[in-house]
DNA sequence: GTGGTCTAGACCACT
DNA sequence: GTGGTCTAGACCACA
């Protein structure tokens, strides 16, 4: 719940994170509003400036809209476009690139992937 | 070759995971000189105290030794080892991780399998 | 009909800059009556407050006269003050500018008139 | 230069829309460095972290990269993408609203024409 | 030298 | 109540 002070990730790139999983794993619902700017500062002890932060550049991604004197929601259509954006990144970006390293370090991807998904 | 300005990743770093990885794939041989900071740091275009913290790290790790007034060299064992740490890190860190995003994502092992064969 | 909760517009100008536009196109004709702040309010999902501020301004602007109990209605004139205003800001402000513009990138004011206006 | 207090543009806006000017009427040519976030801070008497904000924006607008260290640089390519975005805008967006309003407002083209020599 | 991040506290417009 | 903006001053990593 509370932000990791020694990471390297800025805090408010944390907050974003922590958000954008929410949407992405249905704890956080489309059409719903985003704890305000000043609730979170205060539950995580951190400057609301920087939780700010984190919830502009969530309007700037498209995936949260401001709603003039009411707060923050998440926008109609954000969970379907964030698993897509995944999906698509995994496949083209992330997994050529692990089985890249499974084969430089001789590994067996067949193998691995059967092993590990079986339980 | 030349180091990407605007990553987030640091120069120095840059050029140290590149040498990592010449040491790793045999074209940087143990026992090798590596190219001096100077011409490293022509080539690139970059400043020689950046290059020259990417080749102290290096020395810090163990990979790399330094002979007065000869230069940097390769020390011997250094490629089983970094191998060696790659394959633990690979196994206990990057692989569960990635096991988790494709359940996640709803991937299945053969759609996997299949798209790797293309690339 | 509903306002743009996400535009940089607050809300009230949003509905006064539709009253007025209603006034000026003659949807809303002097000497008639405004819909009551409740029923705008209801209409278009957003707070009495806000409506109310809209209908003030108009009312500070001399657009609008409120009568007591009765509600509140535009002012006889209303529209060709309006219109003589808009005149005037569009050929002292509006055209100049516009004119700045099509100079800046290159297009052709007499054209573009022209085969605007034509049909 | 120095930023207008009174306007309701926060300033970080009018120093973004001041840079983007400049890289469109060629003041500010591709490949060159800006001015450092301290420098034009000290310059306009602003807040450094309001500078910085500025520019954060235009590295995410795509306009200026980041290099590490070294300051803030104008993208190449930056100048076509402005003026050809602001061409599309003008035309497809501006122009039909003011042909709109001339219309609306019973203006003609010869009217118009000779008032914009005068300026 | 460069930009990045955060704090604490303030004032503002809007609903 | 909501978010937006700004200040003054601090510390950090990087080149």
């Amino acid at each position: 719940m509370t932000p990791d002070w020694s990471d390297n990730q800025p805090i408010y790139r944390q907050l974003k994170d922590k958000v954008v999983s929410a949407i992405m794993d249905g704890s956080l619902i489309e059409g719903e509003a985003l704890p305000s700017v000043r609730n979170v500062a205060v539950d995580l002890q951190i400057n609301p400036l920087t939780a700010s932060k984190a919830y502009q550049e969530l309007v700037m991604d498209g995936l949260v809209e401001k709603r003039r004197g009411r707060g923050m929601f998440v926008i109609e259509g954000a969970r379907d476009r964030l698993l897509e954006a995944e999906r698509t990144r995994f496949i083209e970006d992330e997994w050529p690139r692990v089985v890249e390293t499974i084969r430089r370090l001789g590994f067996d991807a067949d193998e691995l992937l059967k092993s590990s998904l079986s339980h």
